[in-house]
DNA sequence: ATCTGGTATGTGGTATATCAGATTTCACAA
DNA sequence: TTGTGAAATCTGATATACCACATACCAGAT
C-alpha cells in the first residue's frame, strides 16, 4: 500500500505565490537589472495568467523591498549592491535577535534535534553533496527559529532572502566556505544549548554577516562602487 | 501671490493605501481582536470600495505580519501581546542597525540639522504640546534614517510600526516618559555626531526597547500571560 | 530654435463577474 | 446517540473590462 505525504508547498501554492517566487528569483539572480520596468500586462501574458495575481505578487515584492511602484507609471526593480548589502545587515539583525530568543527559550526537549542536525552537518561538510548541505542549512536555521518560538520575526526573516539558488549552490561547493560555515553554525548551536543569549546573538550575527560578505563578493564580484 | 505646496500624502494616496492604513490602525488599536476573520466582501462594502483594493491591502498586511491568509478560507488577524513584543524586538534590531550606519556615514553637513531637532525636542519636552512632540519624534527618527543613507532598512522599518496613534498620544503626555525619551534621543544623537557606531547602535536599541516596554504595559496593561 | 499646450498612448488602479476550494449543515443510516 | 457524506453556502482566487492619471510626442506660437 502506498503511503502518501502532504503535497509540497510548490504544488499547493496559489498562482500569486508562483508569480511572486518567479519574479523574486529573477530579480535576485540578476535577470532584471536595477531600474528595469516591470509591466503587469506583459508579465501576465508571459506567465500565462491574468493581471490579478501578477498585481498581487508585485505588491508582495514591494513589501519585500525589491520593487518600487510609481502609481500609474510603472513598477521598477530596485536591487543592486548597496541594496543587497542592506538586506544582509537586516538579516543579521533579525536572525541574531532570533538566536538570542532561542538561547532564552530553549528547553531540554529541543536539544537532541539541534545536536543531531549539527552532527549531520559535520558529516555533510566533510563529504556530503551540495544539495544536502543546502538542505541542512535550511533545517538548522529553521530549527533555531522554532526553538525561539518566534512568529513575527519569522515572517520578517522570510522576506529577507537575498541568496538566489544558483549563487547558493556555488558557495556551498567551496571547501573553505563549507568549513567556515560549519564552525559558525557550531558556535551558534553551542551558545543556544548553553543558554547564552548574548553569545548566541553575537555568533549568529557574525555568521550572517560573514556569509553575506562571501555572497556579495561572489555575486557582485568587485563591482562595488 | 500665493505659493503652493505639494498635496499631502493622504490626499494623493490610492484607495489601497487608504484601506491598508485603516485596517492597520484598526488592528493595532485593538478594534479587531486576535483571531478575528476579515471578510473581503464585507470590508469592501463597509469602506465603499470594490474588493480589489481590499485584497491588495490585505496582501500588504500579510507582509506586515499582522494578518494570516488561509487560502480560500479566510484572512485572520494576528496581533496580540507576544506579537507586539516581537515587533518591538524587530524594530529595535533594525533601528539600531540604522543608527550604527548613521554614525558611520554622517557628514559635517548633516550635523546642524540633527542638533537643531534635538534643541527643538528639548524645548518641546519641557513645555511643548503633545502633537509637537510626536511630530518631532518622527522628524528625529527620519533624520537618523536619512543620515544613514539607508534605503532597504527604511522600507523594513516602515512596516514595523506597532504604536497606534491613540496610545502614542497618551504616552507622550506623561512628563517622566517625555524626559526619559528626550535623554535617550540625546544619547543617540550624541553618539551619531561623535561617529561612534557601537555607541549609537546600543543607545538606539536601548531606547526602542525601553519605549516599547512602556507601550506594552500601557496597551496590554498587565494582561501578559 | 525654443517654449507651450494639447493630444495620443501606456500604465497601474479599480470595479465586477465568475470559478473552485473550504466549511457548514443536516438528513439519514448504523 | 453517533457517524457519514452529500448538498448548500461561504470565501478567497482569478479573469476581464474599463477608468484616470502619467508620460511622451508633436504642432503651433513666439
Amino acid at each position: 500500500m502506498a503511503t502518501l505525504v502532504p503535497l509540497d508547498a510548490i504544488a499547493t501554492a496559489s498562482l500569486r505565490e508562483h508569480v511572486h517566487r518567479a519574479l523574486r528569483q529573477a530579480i535576485l539572480s540578476g535577470q532584471y537589472a536595477p531600474g528595469t520596468r516591470l509591466n503587469e500586462r506583459s508579465l501576465a501574458q508571459q506567465l500565462g495568467v491574468s493581471t490579478t495575481p501578477v498585481k498581487e505578487a508585485l505588491r508582495q515584492l514591494e513589501a519585500d523591498g525589491l520593487v518600487l511602484t510609481k502609481p500609474r507609471s510603472g513598477v521598477i526593480v530596485r536591487f543592486d549592491y548597496a541594496w543587497a548589502e542592506e538586506m544582509i545587515l537586516a538579516r543579521a539583525a533579525i536572525e541574531s535577535t532570533i538566536a538570542r530568543l532561542a538561547a532564552q527559550r530553549i528547553t531540554d526537549a529541543d536539544i537532541p534535534a539541534l545536536q543531531q542536525v549539527l552532527d549531520e552537518m559535520r558529516r555533510a561538510t566533510a563529504d556530503g553533496g551540495v544539495e544536502d548541505l543546502i538542505r541542512l542549512n535550511e533545517v538548522f536555521h529553521d530549527l533555531i527559529r522554532s526553538v525561539a518560538r518566534a512568529n513575527y520575526l519569522r515572517v520578517l526573516n522570510d522576506r529577507q532572502d537575498v541568496y538566489d539558488s544558483g549563487a547558493r549552490r556555488v558557495i556551498h561547493m567551496d571547501p573553505r566556505e563549507r568549513q567556515q560555515a560549519f564552525d559558525e553554525h557550531s558556535a551558534v548551536g553551542a551558545a543556544v544549548i548553553a543558554r547564552d543569549p548574548a553569545g548566541a546573538e553575537a555568533a549568529m550575527k557574525a555568521h550572517v554577516l560573514r556569509a553575506g560578505e562571501s555572497f556579495l563578493t561572489l555575486v557582485f564580484s568587485k563591482e562595488k562602487d
